[in-house]
DNA sequence: TAGTCCAGGTTACAAATCGTAACCAACCAA
DNA sequence: TTGGTTGGTTACGATTTGTAACCTGGACTA
């Protein structure tokens, strides 16, 4: 006990983690970014996003407006228009959002080589753990 | 045909969004902000990310190596020992990591109201899906 | 000598979530 | 009457996540 709270176990840190892994999932990006170019309509984002199901789309969007970030705007016509648009809140999130993709952008070769020595490692037999440091 | 490929569309995003899905996730986050402060023991942090299962943190653990990340170190001793510590790459990913935290600490206050304005509107007996479970 | 513990994992199994496809509502065109 | 539109929702199987129990293997203990 009287253990000191390291300072990224906060509930702030864990705030942030759960906010964190609700935008930052693979849906949420791509909508996030695709709606800093402007409100849309439902299908057209389905089109635009390609490979995301109608339930999936459905499912980020609302979460992306019951965090604040998106806004959802009914037409009451027939056939239904509904448009998206990024909140002022879901604005502001495109800038570190973006600094997270250009770091991804720039190590992306770095990522897949490791993946490929991590794979190449672990797959054909059971390779000696290498001891490092002494303990 | 219509069939323009947006800018957010090209392999680059997806492949930034499939990065970003693995390094935002939840526990991810925690781990690396905290391995940021130097490097740490298996169960050691089992116990600072408090509410994390041995599963899941090796599990998060081993993505964050197969990316290159984090690395592991094995002490042959009895009991064993474990070092996991933030790679040059893990550490460069602090930085915008930490900036989309910081927005979210900035933006905590709005991210909640427009949560509890939402399931107002919503359903006021059926939450979403939110935290059921409490530990 | 057996029993227990420790650290770090793995496995078995339940619960939640994702993804795919089908269906629905309301109205218009043919 | 049938078919087509848009924006969803539901049903249901496939992943993923979470929980709990078990394992290793020497040291400590009774």
């Amino acid at each position: 006990m009287t253990e000191e709270h390291p300072p990224f176990h906060t509930e702030g840190c864990l705030a942030v983690s759960r906010v964190l892994a609700r935008v930052g999932d693979k849906w949420s990006v791509l909508i996030v970014m695709l709606l800093a170019g402007g409100p849309r309509r439902f299908n057209e984002m389905k089109r635009m996003v390609d490979g995301i199901s109608q339930r999936m789309l459905t499912l980020t969007l609302r979460g992306l407006e019951r965090d604040g970030l998106v806004s959802r705007t009914v037409f009451p016509t027939i056939p239904p228009r509904v448009d998206y648009e990024l909140t002022p809140l879901g604005h502001s999130l495109r800038e570190p959002v973006m600094a997270l993709g250009q770091w991804v952008q720039a190590n992306l070769a770095d990522i897949a080589e490791a993946q490929a020595a991590f794979d190449r490692r672990g797959a054909p037999d059971a390779p000696p753990e290498q001891v490092r440091r002494q303990g």
